[in-house]
DNA sequence: ACCCAAAACCTAAAGGCTTTCGGTTTCCGC
DNA sequence: GCGGAAACCGAAAGCCTTTAGGTTTTGGGT
């Protein structure tokens, strides 16, 4: 007991375990964290901010993952815009149990809020109207997180009791492609990128 | 004590209750239910498949608002399509808080198996390739739930430290229409729309 | 070299949650 | 009229979050 000669916890491991513990189980508690720690439950608290600070923590760990370099005002808009929307879901394909910690406390990340600003001044830039530009990028944004939504939950968002009542359906499933998660996205960005060229 | 003349519990009550306390405070608990129904908390056990079962009869409860004459084989698959996608989201925006609540679970509620049902059939009868399909009605569904998630944390979602750090992103806010999430929905809808006519 | 505040951890506890189980009373079909 | 099913209570186990006070080690100032 007492202070022990080489720390137990810092931020950096109680993030990255909380991430393992999602990845593994879809959830994860302060206890567990503890354990897997070789520490006792309250003393995560010296070093985190409740539960919700650990939430906020992992926000930013796998925000860290969006490619930044995406948004560079040199490219065409429309393949920027591309590029990061892709990149934008795969950070969170990456840890797709994580998302539906994140999607209900607003974001705050200035990482994150950063790439929004350069989002703005790249559409601004390419000649939208100033009143189109943020439904633009909410429509895009709307595009990635349901896309990432369904990653949550790929194979399980879809348990047909019986196939017999829902034919056609059933049919569908088995006819559509591997990645039909990908497929979806991909559908969706096309069709929303043409849209939007039509908008200048 | 023991069985009361008048019954305190039932699913319906239980499934109101559940809903009134998510529009109020985000959350529900059984314990919560039981108390604004005068009863103890196990006894909504008696009623109900526990927490799960309860999230299961909200998901029933809301989709109940989704207006299914929309998909009408009659009707051109594009406009039943669209008016089915909207109702959908209507049917969300009248209690976002429950949102996040139905996301991780796995869809089993015949009344909404049986319109994805439809929506398949219909796309089938337009002319679509079986295995287009799905990615289809995944996509749709992709813009229907990420609208749905940014009604559901509308003005909070963005929360800005301060204005001087992201000075584009302020401006844009500002000049953006009064429902920019509602805008945004129809951008994304008729953009994908669009797209999908192209496929046949 | 010494001291002492801060850091890091532990123990303990309060209060909430989900879920189960056995007991008690009331209802309803036969 | 009777017996089983239905509806509720009381109690408890085991999880969770969070706070508070105690103990040991560290490290900077004197």
């Amino acid at each position: 007991m007492g202070r022990p000669r080489t720390p137990l916890l810092d931020r950096d491991r109680i993030t990255t375990t909380a991430l393992a513990l999602i990845d593994e189980k879809g959830d994860f508690s302060v206890p567990q964290i503890a354990k897997r720690l070789g520490a006792q439950t309250g003393s995560v608290y010296h070093h985190v901010d409740g539960r919700d600070g650990i939430v906020e923590l992992l926000r930013e760990r796998v925000s860290e993952a969006i490619d930044t370099s995406t948004l560079d005002p040199r490219h065409p808009w429309d393949a920027s815009l591309s590029a990061w929307a892709r990149s934008y879901r795969a950070a969170f394909a990456a840890h797709p149990k994580v998302i539906p910690l994140l999607m209900t406390s607003p974001v705050r990340a200035p990482r994150v809020l950063e790439q929004y600003e350069l989002a703005v001044t790249l559409l601004i830039g390419a000649g939208f109207a100033l009143p189109d530009v943020m439904p633009v990028i909410v429509a895009l944004e709307n595009l990635v997180l349901g896309s990432a939504l369904d990653l949550a939950a790929p194979e399980a968002m879809w348990e047909l009791p019986d196939e017999t009542s829902t034919p056609a359906l059933a049919r569908a499933l088995d006819a559509a492609p591997q990645g039909r998660t990908d497929s979806a996205f991909e559908l969706a960005l096309t069709g929303f990128l043409a849209h939007a060229r039509t908008m200048l």
